[in-house]
DNA sequence: CTTCTTGCCGAAACCGGTTTCGTAGCCGAA
DNA sequence: TTCGGCTACGAAACCGGTTTCGGCAAGAAG
């Protein structure tokens, strides 16, 4: 008698295999894995017959099993960057959440990898092929010039890009709209009434960087409003960096009275150097950016940005790849989805002319540097 | 002629296979397979003649292929539960890092998953072991009672727990020893001055906020101090109980000078309540915290906390499973590590006694409830 | 000089699937 | 009725490993 539930003698859980199938119907186990994969040389009462039983036998093909002769065993590869501090931390919960549901939907599961950047990340990419652990990959966090994309195209392993390219070539992707949440930052900056508008942008080293600075240049456009170059900076990637740029803006001949930044991170910087200016977010100084971290709401006022559902983003970029594995060309596995305006209070009219602000800004910087005087008599 | 490097005709990336080193050597590919993983009946120099060669040719054991055998495919089980809001948000990718590090550096993968708590995390887990996608699991989050850990064992499948049971049993874990921070933060704030120090718990449901607690109270009973039960509240794990429970300590006859909080994510609570009775944390009211998340360092003043080190965390975890999958029995993989105090500015000697404090949040609501009419005036 | 161990390794079965190959049966056409 | 062509399936090889089994040779014991 063959052994049929609980645990082998190995200590092995033992499952139903597709021999167990093939005796239950007395068929041969080819015969079954041909039903069940769809073959055509197999009659349609065959399949439905094979089909049921299994079903009803709870049999489930092991992917390990299927990968030594396929070559595939359903797994989906996620190589995280570590050597970007905090750069995925705010997003990666939801974003695996996402990845997660639509994999296990689809009986696929997710192997993750850690690793820096450069050679390190690819050989581990590598491996990961090399091993079968992973069938395709999706590469968060785009460059503008990925090499990531470059080496698994010459491995000819799938892959889908969270971000686009900046020469679009043979690739599948799933991007938010960026350029679109910048465009209408402006819109929503303009009908408050600000003309002198900034921008702060990220890391040229990341392809939204380029696609935001257009979206605000059209913004701008659109407004009617002219960009002046001097309200326009780049790689802000940290709190400091979009601190240090909003002082810069601030102490110009003109100040800005209100800046988008392409990343919430850098956005949360103007708050720290506006006040040293004595000026107040969201009157003074009018905020919006884009991201939707949580630290959004934990500042005073809630900064305005545009959220990124995460969740949303890992669940297309699943699906995405598990369609790109079957063979699915990648031409055809391209999409986009917009960012959804989160209003806080850090955007509104503006309280002072960039005039004004400059005089407050020379009075203020005058009573500062007497305090020390003022405090000792 | 055998195809040996490039792709293959199938199109897979064709690997050095046992057979191939057997080939090389002149030997049955048993004898590899046992001279590799150590089997007893092989002569030590054949072993060594094996090992060079294998290593010279590069190959590498296709865990697949193993697994449809062993049973085990050397990959580490991570099931994240997603109906916490935000919950293991701030530690993830510190986590992930250092479980991909020390599972890597042993030719292990991470498979993870995320699902709701409860039976769906169950059933999660048993598809991973029965399609043999995970050799056992690290088990995150650990609660008092935890049904995670009773299903595994009832499986048989090896697994690790980041925190401990309230019943030891049989398993093995890692933990941070939280309760020796709430310790040593009363001791500090004793040294700071403070006598009358409350005590905000996490949630009832964690095994770490008993065992928080009882070093809460071993703390002060060191520094010569009486718990006031009025002073200990419990289950906040978000900022808006932590705020809640400030705010009700401040209401009391003889508010507290000083708070230790069981996680941070409450802790940023006191700065918000604080604020609305005109006090200034650090100050006049003084706080430590325990987690050490980024968000401490976006206060002002930085929030004082023990930093828990996710990265450490992640790595021991996985040695430790590794270890238990291979046979090393629980009781000996029981490891404990200390958070590192991680001083900002939100704690310090106490600026006024609890009657002052009493006395000037009496004043200061008063005075609120007169400033709408003075506005007007 | 036999005989019995013992150490060491080759051969082959096996794991759970997929895929190739061959053929039995049925069909329609000649 | 016979033949050719298809359809649908069984049998067996195969994937890359592990593990069992059995036997050869060398050394120990008698």
């Amino acid at each position: 008698m063959k052994q049929s539930r609980g645990t082998s003698a190995s200590g092995l859980p033992s499952r139903v295999t597709i021999s167990d199938v093939a005796d239950a119907l007395g068929v041969a186990k080819g015969t079954v894995s041909r039903a069940l994969n769809n073959y055509p040389d197999i009659s349609e009462s065959t399949r439905r017959r094979v089909q049921r039983t299994a079903d009803a036998m709870g049999y489930r093909p092991l992917a390990q099993a299927q990968a030594i002769r396929t070559g595939r065993s359903r797994a989906i590869g996620l190589v995280l960057q570590n050597d970007i501090v905090g750069a995925q931390r705010p997003f990666l919960s939801d974003f695996l959440a996402g990845v997660s549901k639509t994999a296990s939907e689809a009986s696929w599961t997710i192997t993750v990898a850690m690793s820096a950047g450069g050679e390190e990340m690819l050989a581990t990419m590598k491996r990961l092929v090399d091993e079968r652990k992973a069938d395709g990959f999706i590469v968060p966090r785009t460059f503008a010039q990925d090499e990531r994309a470059d080496l698994l195209r010459r491995l000819d392993v799938p892959f889908v890009l969270y971000g686009r390219l900046r020469e679009i070539g043979d690739c599948a992707w799933f991007d938010i709209l960026g350029e679109d949440a910048m465009h209408d930052a402006v819109l929503r900056l303009a009908s408050h009434g600000h003309s002198r508008i900034g921008f702060v942008n990220g890391g040229r080293e990341y392809n939204f960087s380029a696609l935001r600075e257009a979206g605000f240049r059209r913004g701008m456009a659109a407004a009617g409003l002219q960009v002046d170059e001097d309200l326009v900076a780049h790689d802000a990637m940290t709190t400091e960096a979009g601190a240090a740029a909003t002082t810069q803006f601030l102490n110009l001949e003109l100040p800005p009275t209100a800046i988008v930044f392409a990343v919430d991170i850098a956005a949360l910087g103007a708050y720290s150097a506006a006040r040293e200016f004595g000026l107040v977010v969201g009157q003074d100084l009018s905020v919006i950016s884009y991201d939707g971290i949580p630290e959004c709401a934990w500042v005073q006022p809630k900064l305005t940005s545009f959220r990124v559902d995460s969740k949303m983003a890992g669940c297309r970029l699943a699906d995405l790849l598990i369609r790109r594995v079957r063979g699915e060309p990648s031409a055809t596995l391209r999409e986009t989805a917009k960012a959804t305006l989160w209003p806080g209070g850090s955007d509104g009219p503006p309280r002072r002319t960039p005039s004004e602000i400059a005089h407050h800004i020379k009075v203020g910087l005058k009573r500062n540097s007497c305090e020390p005087m003022g405090g000792q008599a």
